[in-house]
DNA sequence: CATAATTTAACGAACGTTCGTCAGTTATAA
DNA sequence: TTATAACTGACGAACGTTCGTTAAATTATG
């Protein structure tokens, strides 16, 4: 299918160079086509930016559900921590993070709207899921007792903290002692004694 | 002095839109004056972004340079807590520190390196100072005994979340909620006992 | 099965607009 | 008078988009 293809193309070059800093007949030429053939598979610039959008919230959001789904919630060191490699995991091996990423932080001025209705559903998604894990840890005495809202909005702060450190790209070192730093500290915060 | 006027209007729209989205029409206008005329400051648009990083740099770094020369340094609950406050602060009153962040996450694909530069330095400056202080204190026994770097990135990771929740330009409420719940968390993780 | 009708996907050419930039001219002020 | 800073006018290049056309593939019809 060739328009998916194109979206490729477009998600490389809308993750670069932003969405006013991509050019229709750069992604175009990058699957050996004209721009004006991009009209055949879409309405146009914001068309094609929105499907990539959409996949890029799919992509990301069925990746954390299915972490969750698949954890068996008795151990939540492991757990917590196995969710941080895969958030990093997903932002090195999938492109439509990055992507997601930028475009969740500075969208195009006119489309605002719509990246942010997408954005607040998968964070308010996420979230309640995390939110309800830790209500599960904090019944089993196995994290520290407070209000579960406390340690899920920790938690979701280390995990933004190693997404800044992704987006800088720093090299893989200082990634690596920075997430065991945020990581140390936060697990001494919540665990127990 | 109307070159301040200029930089000051291309703060803003670099800032909503990008280096690629921000023309040099639509910032002249603000200025009550034609694009052209931006010439007789400025060599051009790229020269333009570079006078205004390096100001947003500056602004950055003497605020947080200023905030630890100011602080005693006998009580790193206040003092890192207030480190956190000022951040907030200069980011809601600050244009400068807005910009700065979106150019450091997503800077214009030709002038990546640049920009790079000047990262890792204020970087490295502030990080450097964080690391002594965090030694005086882990020295004072006033916080648990570790590495100085551990804290160091662990805090620089809590700066880091707040930053993104500023970001994403969610309400004051939440905003207070992630801070105390990060902050509580934190802090429980590197106190004695 | 063969042929006609329709759809699909690409194309070149051009649209109007905006972009950043440069050259030359006029007005302001020291 | 000389310098500075604004202006007008124009430039080539690129932008997203629309048009009409063509060739191939698909579907419908006899």
């Amino acid at each position: 299918m060739k328009s998916n293809e194109i979206k490729e193309a477009a998600l490389k070059y809308f993750t670069i160079h932003g969405y006013e800093g991509a050019s229709l007949s750069l992604i175009a030429e990058e699957v050996g086509m004209k721009k004006q053939s991009i009209y055949a598979h879409f309405k146009g610039k914001d068309d094609l930016f929105l499907q990539v959008l959409r996949d890029a919230k799919e992509t990301e959001l069925s990746s954390k559900l299915q972490y969750f789904s698949k954890v068996d919630s008795k151990n939540p060191e492991k757990d917590l921590y196995g969710f941080l490699q895969l958030v990093i995991d997903l932002f090195q091996k999938n492109e439509h993070i990055k992507f997601w990423l930028r475009m969740s932080f500075f969208p195009p001025a006119h489309l605002e709207k719509e990246v942010g209705k997408e954005v607040i559903d998968i964070e308010e998604k996420v979230q309640t899921i995390l939110e309800c894990k830790f209500q599960d840890w904090i019944n089993a005495k196995l994290i520290v007792e407070d209000a579960a809202i406390t340690p899920t909005y920790a938690f979701l702060g280390v995990v933004d903290s190693i997404l800044v450190e992704l987006v800088y790209g720093n090299d893989e070192k200082q990634l690596k002692d920075k997430l065991s730093a945020s990581w140390k500290v936060f697990w001494r915060g919540i665990s127990q004694k």
